[in-house]
DNA sequence: AATGATTTTAGGAATCAATCCTAAAAGGGG
DNA sequence: CCCCTTTTAGGATTGATTCCTAAAATCATT
């Protein structure tokens, strides 16, 4: 475990948010000003392969990444990205597994709202 | 409506397949060759927003674009990216709405496996 | 702690989907 | 046909991400 990775992984640990690449690489180099992009793009990737973190692919904007380890759905606001963890339902993958007569290797569900914070500066007429 | 947008939506209304932009650009050029890449986005995201197609966010791959109007989870096979509508659940976001307290604008459920295709293609060991 | 093999890094170039820019062409309605 | 508005072709540009390479760090062994 290189410093370059602890230090990545952390950021991403200590905090719920669903953080972009840019905005761990800026975090991370104001404790490491020489840390590279490519790094941080190339540890992000081992640390999901590994399983230590997931990545959340969002619509139309950068990659985000996310402590927990276990599956769920996340709440998305449309206007500006923020992403919540949501409690995993029971049975969702079953479910359709059942249904289809396939095996599920895994799922990603966004649901889309708009939060407070956007729904409170005026948005259409 | 100009003949690049009709053949554009033609291309995409006369197959269940969800096609990538690339893809699409491809099969309207064989009918227009002066077709230009940009028209085809450009297109693509207007009909988009009139509602007329839906675009598929992809993981690590190209955006795909869907003829089914109505909100649907998709099964995406994780080797070769191949996407196929799924029957909407119901009350799948009136669940989580309820739960949640919270007004939901839309959701985006994947669900992954691995096609028959892909599973005969070895894969590890 | 020195040695040598292996992995990782910094830094920047390259890639690739997608967007933007501009002058020319196409609509379109009277 | 004429004027006005919209769209197009073609290419440049962007932005997230990946790739490349020589230098630096790590690691196991001594």
């Amino acid at each position: 475990m290189t410093r370059q990775r602890q230090l990545i992984y952390n950021i991403i640990a200590a905090a719920p948010e669903h953080r972009t690449a840019e905005e761990i690489y800026d975090l991370a180099r104001a404790e490491m000003p020489s840390l590279a992009r490519g790094t941080v793009y190339r540890n992000l990737g081992l640390l999901v392969r590994d399983g230590e973190i997931r990545k959340l692919e969002m619509a139309d904007a950068p990659a985000r990444y996310d402590r927990e380890r276990s599956p769920h759905p996340h709440l998305v606001c449309q206007v500006c990205g923020r992403v919540e963890d949501l409690p995993a339902p029971d049975g969702l993958m079953e479910g359709f597994a059942a249904a289809r007569g396939v095996a599920l290797t895994g799922y990603d569900l966004k649901l889309y709202h708009v939060c407070p914070a956007c729904r409170g500066k005026r948005h259409g007429a």
